[in-house]
DNA sequence: GATTTATGTTGACCCAGATCAAGGCAAATT
DNA sequence: AATTTGCCTTGATCTGGGTCAACATAAATC
């Protein structure tokens, strides 16, 4: 089995609340909208960001269908989006980490278009749109920004749509444990050791599968040597062939 | 089987081929990037816009991984954007008509992420994308547009996720029929009678489907009522019924 | 209008992964 | 430390849609 060594600890302590940081001494400042910004415009975006958004496990950030008002931005812990298909099941369509912006597929609705919901305690930072779209209006390179983020999400959704579409349970599954693995190397953590801050049911929905089959691969995936699972803490053994079962 | 009277056309007419007109008189007008402009920042847009772009069935328009010189919007015809998956086999992420936008998920890295293929003749605008940009500097609403195409592809694109993850066949066809419905009427076109521009097997490789598949439905749908299809002419015949098949 | 060549249809068979069922385990609550 | 509750695992069975094969029809080319 597994061992059970200690994980490295991805994101701020819970209990260790400490007031959050302006922009410039942000650690995420290079995932983050102000990239680019001169002193001066990031100071003006510095005082319409609410640094003041904390959640527990299972709150929620908004409901679908409801006014949009501002776009967030993970500061730590995870989020993840869900969509009531018409059917009455939900999909999950996205995963969350520190840096990443939720709320970016409402701006041409008008109305949020999923559900977002922490899956342990978290905190972000809100960007009131409408106040965001005036600064834009006087910072070119605000606007530029929010595209290139807006771009950046449509091209991994892409991805994930061949992942659905085309991709058996082995290839989803490797696929999935990649793509944390190289958003957590972003962030300057280890690509190989995390805790999966989701449970098995939340992995199977994002990825269209049964959580038989998730707990059935993360057992054969052991077996063969690939990873190593104990509960939420996994361990990235064998890289290149998971990388191999990426395909088909 | 099928009738076969004659189907609306829906595009131009490749062979009267007409000057291209500018924006102002343009009948997409509403469906593109000059909305709410004023005339004066209308005319900097339509210097900057390439309207002789013409391709033939099969031709290329861009290669996926080359660098992102501009947006294309459509102004008649059909086009196809297809990604490499990993396993060498192509996976269909969109298709495009009249008004639609092709490359926004380009911005952000700065290269096309899919290769985008005409289906039948077509006519697009191209947009260069660094004086699109110098524009925006000066027109925010300009920016504000984009952002929005860009944020209405992101929702359509989550949409496709759930069909492609939580749907049966049925509901992937009924809910592409329905889709395809809803944005001919968008552009003043009937929504029950139309042609599909693009072969069975397109159909089937955007829905992560067989053709064979496709091509039972298809015969299954007819006979319970559904469509009345002759090749590639299709009358949708009971819009509640086919709405009611997305669900599951 | 005859011949390729591409596209679409239909039938027979099979398998990956869903579903059903039952039990194990760990964290929270008492 | 016992109980509840949610989460995870494993086994047995079933099925939707894939794959293979053969043919039909339409469109392009000669």
């Amino acid at each position: 089995m597994a061992t059970n060594n200690p994980v490295i600890q991805l994101f701020d302590n819970p209990t260790q609340r400490k007031d959050p940081v302006a922009c410039d001494s942000c650690s995420l400042y290079s995932l983050c909208l102000p990239l680019g910004l001169n002193n001066h415009d990031l100071q003006k975006l510095d005082q319409i960001i609410d640094r003041e958004q904390r959640y527990q496990r299972n709150d929620r950030l908004f409901r679908a269908d409801t006014p949009f008002t501002a776009l967030f931005v993970v500061r730590s812990g995870t989020f993840k989006t869900t969509v009531a298909a018409s059917n009455g099941r939900e999909q999950i369509t996205g995963f969350y980490f520190p840096g990443e912006f939720i709320g970016l597929d409402a701006i041409y609705t008008e109305n949020y278009q999923s559900t977002a919901t922490a899956l342990e305690t978290s905190t972000l930072c809100a960007l009131p749109f409408t106040r965001l779209q005036t600064l834009g209006a006087d910072i070119p390179q605000l606007q530029i920004n929010m595209l290139r983020r807006s771009s950046k999400e449509l091209a991994s959704d892409k991805n994930l749509m061949i992942l659905l579409s085309k991709n058996n349970a082995d290839a989803r599954l490797a696929t999935f444990l990649l793509s944390l693995s190289a958003r957590f190397q972003e962030r300057g953590f280890s690509t190989t050791r995390f805790r999966l801050s989701m449970p098995r049911k939340d992995i199977a929905n994002h990825l269209g599968l049964a959580v038989e089959t998730i707990s059935r691969l993360f057992a054969r995936f052991q077996q063969q040597g690939l990873i190593d699972v104990a509960g939420k803490s996994i361990t990235l053994v064998d890289l290149p062939n998971l990388q191999a079962r990426c395909e088909h």
